[in-house]
DNA sequence: CTGGATCTACTGC
DNA sequence: GCAGTAGATCCAG
């Protein structure tokens, strides 16, 4: 297992890779424990961080290996993975195309091991009010607001 | 605002 | 296994 943090605007991120070098999960946290110095698996992955919080990407293009996940979860987290960049839609939406509850999609969404990646921030409450994020209420807005005011550069 | 419906995963037995 | 509970919710009353 290896960790590799990357200083967003929104907070510290740390990156866990596991054994075979296959991006395993991302978190925020406030210090680096035990920091990989100049990773070669992760500057990919790096570079594409920069470019997102930069506004200038709209969409990873990276490879992850989905193990302890659920059925349930991968169905939610492939159907996310489609929403578009700077659009976004809502947990009862999730839910029809998925024949579940919207709590359902919630409880999937909490358990998303790649915030940001898998860009569950554009979920959102039909009522229009934010709903929760796992990396913090805080973020969630951020990540909508910063990708709502770059989305003009992509017409 | 409140109460009930809804579905998954987690807990305790 | 099975009952009970807690959610990143929703909708009607």
């Amino acid at each position: 297992m290896y960790r590799v943090y990357f200083k967003s605007p929104i907070g510290l991120l740390e990156i866990i890779f596991d054994d075979s070098f296959s991006l395993k999960k991302i978190l925020i946290t406030d210090f680096v424990k035990d920091d990989e110095k100049e990773p070669e698996f992760a500057v990919e992955l790096i570079k594409q961080l920069i470019l997102y919080f930069r506004g200038e990407l709209t969409a990873f293009s990276y490879s992850f290996n989905i193990k302890h996940v659920s059925d349930f979860d991968k169905r939610v987290l492939e159907l996310i993975g489609k929403i578009p960049y700077g659009k976004t839609v809502t947990y009862s939406w999730i839910a029809k195309r998925l024949n579940t509850s919207p709590r359902a999609v919630g409880q999937a969404l909490k358990r998303n091991p790649l915030p940001i990646i898998i860009p569950c921030h554009r979920v959102i409450k039909s009522d229009g009010t934010i709903g929760g994020y796992s990396l913090g209420v805080e973020s969630k807005r951020w990540l909508i607001e910063h990708e709502r005011s770059t989305l003009s550069k992509f017409l």
